[in-house]
RNA sequence: CGGGAAGUAGUUCAGUCCGGUGGAAUACCUGCUUUGGGAGCAGGGGGUCGCAGGUUCGAAUCCUGUCUUCCCGACCA
């Protein structure tokens, strides 16, 4: 049997704020052969708190949705933010998860200082180059009462002898540091992280996606040989590659960077790389392979086992608050922010709908055993019974905040024995006896977590496209996603590329993706030869 | 850092052209009625109009400077 029905919204006397409908599909379906009907019901409700649309203006969509889902805020401080208890509750899973496989790596913490001296920076030529420009720079250590009597200003005495750098990346004063604990192949490999805020003066900020002050983690090794950090540098960006597909549900690209996208001072960098819902490319984490760049610069050798000095090999890598920016770009919705389980800080939210407290006490003799069996099965577990807003409200500001799986319960399902199952990942519901509930929860929330990297992947799949000519390039790169093309390998090539349509490459993929044969060709501005297509795209 | 726009109540904005005791919606507080998709009614509190100067009898409004945010560009290791 199958029911179509139309939700009508209760009569508002108050004018809507604006006529943005959401338009749901309506379906009811039941079986008679099953122990409770089985409604899928999905409605059309009036959007009060209005969220822009994602087509009406993407940028804006994001913009309002950190604030609006209580991830972050613009601070008193231009450029930085504040990250919300909420947003924070996020970054904190992501790390505890990226620890714990970098502790299967045989990587320990450690802290390194905020402030770097200024010739530290100057050590390695190429380094700098980078990004010397925008670097926040200490130049006093004491303040006074103004002596015209206003608040404090800065003692001019009190001027540092050498001016001290807020670390926009930690390598220079990890490899002063490395010099003394590294003098004999026996104290290699060193294989340390950090846990850390970094500081680039941007001139344009966005919430998570590129703000002054952002947390990170650098991890940074030192190996005897060029072929174990080579193969730590690679190890680095599966963990990170295994990490995004299976917490974060967003399908990456494994590649290398081409000579204009690589990090200053590395042989090589390999990258993941994802796509947005806007088509954009988002480099989701880097891994360098160093060389023996920084141990020259910071003369770090160590006596091999035939008595000999060497210049000890590195890599380093690091992923930062811009995978929250990630993680929004890929699975939320115009309703607000969707979150895969594996990351949501409450992972199952139960309203109990009640009138009056008698109602809600026997609601809750059958929710708080199962809020407790939930949690028993490692269930990130919320119950609303607060009465200072509306059940309807309460839906509503859950799914604006992304939790994957609501649960409802009043006066008939009481007497019915069953509970309202909502999922956040395809806004659908279903009414489900509350026996044997909470099985069916956890395997709900793993069929969640699962859709939403089948999404994420179909997505991307649908928006990754082969182009072997330059005209139809210009246009079709303007579309969005990702186009895979043949490139002759020179950084002229891609400069002029990317200044004519801002395209740039985001990687050399490691394996061939999905559906595509890896093929040799020519390269699609100059004709030359090319050994295998490029994924380009326009990226964040 | 260049070009554009904007900063007025917690929030979104009107008021600024044409100077004369600062508004709306929403949010908030109180009470009653409500509660299965963003509740209703009644009452109430809340703003040095971003900041600093200047013009004026008088400035949210005019002028100068400055800070912040958003958009476009440059930059982004």
């Amino acid at each position: 049997m199958s029911v179509w029905l139309s939700y009508t919204p209760r009569p508002q006397t108050r004018k809507p704020r604006n006529d943005l409908l959401n338009e749901y599909t309506i379906s009811l379906t039941g079986s008679g052969g099953q122990a409770a009907s089985f409604c899928q019901i999905i409605c059309t409700m009036a959007n009060f708190q209005k969220l822009t649309s994602r087509q009406e203006d993407y940028s804006k969509w994001y913009n309002e949705l950190v604030v609006k889902a209580d991830l972050a805020e613009q601070s008193a401080v231009r450029g930085c933010m504040v990250i919300k208890p909420y947003g924070y509750a996020i970054w904190e899973t992501i790390q505890h998860e990226l620890d714990r496989r970098f502790k299967e790596q045989g990587v320990q913490n450690a802290y390194f200082p905020l402030l770097i001296p200024k010739s530290f920076l100057s050590r390695e030529a190429e380094h700098v180059e980078g990004f010397a420009k925008e670097c926040a720079v200490v130049t006093h250590h004491r303040l006074m009462n103004d002596p015209n009597g206003k608040g404090v200003v800065v003692d001019p005495n009190a001027r540092l002898e050498e001016e001290l750098i807020v670390r926009p990346t930690s390598e220079t004063i990890i490899w002063s540091t490395y010099k003394n604990w590294i003098s004999s192949y026996r104290d290699l490999p060193i294989l340390c992280n950090q846990w850390c805020n970094v500081m680039r003066w941007e001139m344009r900020t966005r919430l998570f996606l590129r703000t002054a002050e952002f947390l990170w983690q650098e991890g940074h090794t030192a190996h005897a040989t060029k072929e174990e950090a080579e193969d730590y540098a690679r190890r680095m960006l599966d963990v990170y590659a295994d990490f995004a597909e299976n917490i974060m549900a967003i399908p990456v690209i494994k590649g290398v960077k081409s000579a204009n996208e690589r990090f200053a001072g590395a042989l090589n960098t390999y990258c993941i790389e994802a796509m947005m819902q806007d088509g954009k490319a988002l480099q989701a984490g880097t891994s360098h392979f160093l060389g023996q760049n920084f141990a020259k610069s910071f003369d770090v050798q160590f006596l091999s086992k035939e008595n000999k000095y060497e210049y000890v090999w590195a890599t380093s890598w690091g992923v930062s608050t811009r995978l929250m920016g990630a993680l929004i770009m890929t699975h939320s919705d115009d309703n607000g922010l969707v979150l895969p389980p594996a990351l949501a800080p409450v992972e199952v939210v139960i309203v109990p709908i009640f009138k009056k407290a008698e109602d809600l006490a026997a609601l809750m003799e059958k929710l708080d055993p199962l809020a407790d069996e939930l949690r028993r099965r490692n269930i990130r577990v919320k119950v609303d019974t607060s009465d200072q807003s509306s059940p309807g409200f309460k839906f509503a500001n859950y799914e604006l905040k992304g939790v994957p799986v609501r649960l409802a319960m009043g006066g008939r399902d009481l007497e019915n024995g069953t509970i309202e199952v909502a999922r956040r990942d395809t806004l659908t519901k279903e009414t489900l006896p509350i026996e044997g509930i909470a099985e069916h929860i956890e395997q709900l929330l793993a069929d969640i977590q699962r859709n939403c990297y089948q999404k994420a992947l179909a997505f991307r799949t649908e928006h990754i496209r082969t182009c072997d000519s330059y005209e139809e390039f210009k246009t079709e790169i303007q579309k969005g996603g990702f186009l895979l093309c043949h490139w002759d390998g020179t950084p002229e090539t891609e400069e002029r590329i990317k200044e004519e349509t801002k395209a740039t490459i985001r990687c050399i993929p490691l394996d061939p993706l999905p559906g595509f044969q890896e093929e040799t060709g020519k390269c699609m501005v100059t004709g030359k030869p090319s050994p295998r297509r490029v994924v380009f795209a326009i990226a964040y």
